[in-house]
DNA sequence: AATTAGCACTCAACATGATAGAGTGCTAAT
DNA sequence: ATTAGCACTCTATCATGTTGAGTGCTAATT
């Protein structure tokens, strides 16, 4: 790999960022001035095809960037320039509007992120079942049903209403309560066990028929609590690449999209730290062989604790995606912050 | 329109319904035995064409149904079958499995109906600023974060962390929760205003500094409620039927899908009781004008409260899916009824 | 030894023209 | 009032030819 295939390589990703047709050696050597001839080129295309950085669609056609291709440029020749100074303000004028609860923030995250981009975003909430319960509290609301509710240390809020059909007096959901707060605080999530119950039992035996009824509606609401959730936005935008103009290929993009299992699986899979970037085959899922992912992480107290993603064709203009997710995850990890602690 | 005008017509519209293929005098006399040959049917489309219920897409093609021709074949003709027992069965297993909260049940029904349709469904909430606040409680969580708990008659919970800088102490809470208990229950979110801040300073004036930061975000979490959500599901079945091969055809749809306040506006502007079915040209936007809704409304109280509506080309089976959405929503409202009674 | 001009060849995309087939409307016969 | 017969219309499809961007190879040039 000598300078010159370099140049060659990068100018041809480029060119067909830009265009989406195949790159021929006449147009490279009339746009980008490189010094050299066509067949010149031609030469150089040849063996960058043979390495493994471009293909041929058909015999006699242009290159275009293979997987591999757009990985040796994505790690090795793509700058990132820094998104300009107004457009950062604006993105953080935006996100704070917005900023009433966790979610609130992210959903509006996802649809900055797919406006500044035009690619489509998906973000995916924290894995509530990792948070420690920081408090719980029964809040009734008549003789039949309380509310309990709970806050985690990242700031989640959950509020499930409890049917109690023997009825419940006031002092005893105190009562319950403040035990239940002894037991649960603290404890994460996924770690808080039916066998607590029969712990309870013992300690407050005048309660046994509430706690029986209580306890166990409460568990299965912290059980049954959706794992992650999935936002996406823009999911339209698709239809102005023109790799989408094949009704198929639209399909089965916006099918994939739907289906959360798969799309939590793509994003959750990449690496933990700073922008990650997985292109074409090497997803995870077979069904997102012709994308790509940017995606960024946001934490809370040091933790990860979500992601962010632009997922769109292979042909990514990555150097703007890269940037806007690393200014969006930026500011949304200093809100949560200064919020959180 | 004599007997057999009504008769050619209905065959049509059942053809059409079901090929997508404009129909022609000679299948239509194949398929359907109407016991008159094909010149015969020919004279009665040409006058059904008259009357407007027919159209022809171009010269010596054969007819499709215009707007007017579905409206009055939805009128007069069409026969609503009874859902099949088991998958009546089968719907109201479904949705007491995922009947945790209100907003669960509605996402699942969307995915309900949408999978029985093979059409998208949306479904709206209810319009939580009519809904009457039942009761409001404050819930310290340190010394400066409490959350404000709300329920209201509906069945509602919505459970805000308010911050107060200046630190409040458990009992002030606990006062000023009573305080607001007393004066917001029973009032209906839109008519909480900000100067019920004044009455309760005058009431309660020891506690003056800590109501001028609490209550205030209160009030502004009740104003920025979202008067309704939207839940989608199915989206991309458009892309089963021939009408949405052209590409932007399906852009157009799902765009459309896309923007909250025009499938607000097309769902809510239907009629209030029973079934509700637009057609083509009748929908309120323009965007719409190649689609039908099909929409049924859910109670609680006897109030409605929301709808749910299945969104396709005008080419639906709406026999089908007015059967479909008629059930769901009966069932809707039985599960309701029952549990906020 | 590296570069480039020249040239024959390839292939998708587009335009053209011919044909088939489903359908219509009209007229005259039943 | 109904229908058979017929000329006519228009789309869809297929084959054919043309264009143009692009390649790879060879021989000439630097």
């Amino acid at each position: 790999m000598n300078e010159r295939k370099i140049k060659v390589l990068q100018a041809i990703i480029q060119d067909y960022i830009e265009t989406a047709e195949p790159v021929g050696s006449r147009t490279l050597s009339k746009k980008h001035n490189l010094g050299v001839s066509p067949a010149t080129i031609r030469n150089e295309m040849s063996d960058l095809e043979e390495l493994g950085y471009l293909v041929q669609p058909y015999t006699s056609a242009g290159r275009i960037p293979s997987d591999k291709g757009y990985r040796i440029y994505v790690d090795n020749f793509m700058e990132i320039k820094m998104i300009a100074y107004l457009q950062r303000k604006n993105i953080k004028k935006k996100l704070l509007e917005q900023f009433g609860e966790v979610e609130q923030l992210l959903q509006h995250s996802a649809k900055i992120i797919s406006q500044l981009t035009n690619y489509t975003s998906a973000v995916l909430t924290p894995q509530i079942k990792n948070d420690k319960i920081k408090r719980i509290q029964l809040v009734p609301i008549d003789k039949y049903n309380l509310i309990a509710v709970m806050i985690t240390d990242t700031g989640n809020i959950k509020s499930p209403l409890v049917n109690v059909p023997d009825g419940v007096e006031y002092d005893e959901a105190e009562k319950l309560s403040n035990l239940l707060n002894d037991k649960l605080q603290d404890k994460s999530i996924k770690d808080v066990e039916i066998n607590i119950l029969d712990n309870l039992e013992l300690e407050l035996y005048e309660l046994n028929n509430i706690i029986e009824t209580v306890v166990p509606k409460i568990f299965n609401f912290l059980e049954g609590l959706d794992d992650v959730e999935l936002f996406l936005s823009g999911t339209t935008n698709i239809f102005n690449f023109p790799e989408y103009n094949d009704i198929i290929k639209a399909k089965t993009f916006l099918t994939m999209l739907e289906e959360k299992e798969i799309m939590t699986d793509l994003i959750s899979s990449t690496k933990n730290d700073g922008i990650s970037i997985s292109i074409g085959s090497e997803n995870l899922h077979q069904e997102a062989k012709d994308c790509s992912l940017v995606t960024a992480t946001y934490k809370i107290d040091d933790n990860i604790i979500g992601k962010l993603s632009v997922i769109g064709p292979t042909r990514m203009d990555y150097s703007n995606v890269v940037s806007v997710v690393k200014q969006v995850s930026q500011y949304i990890n200093e809100l949560l912050r200064t919020r959180y602690k």
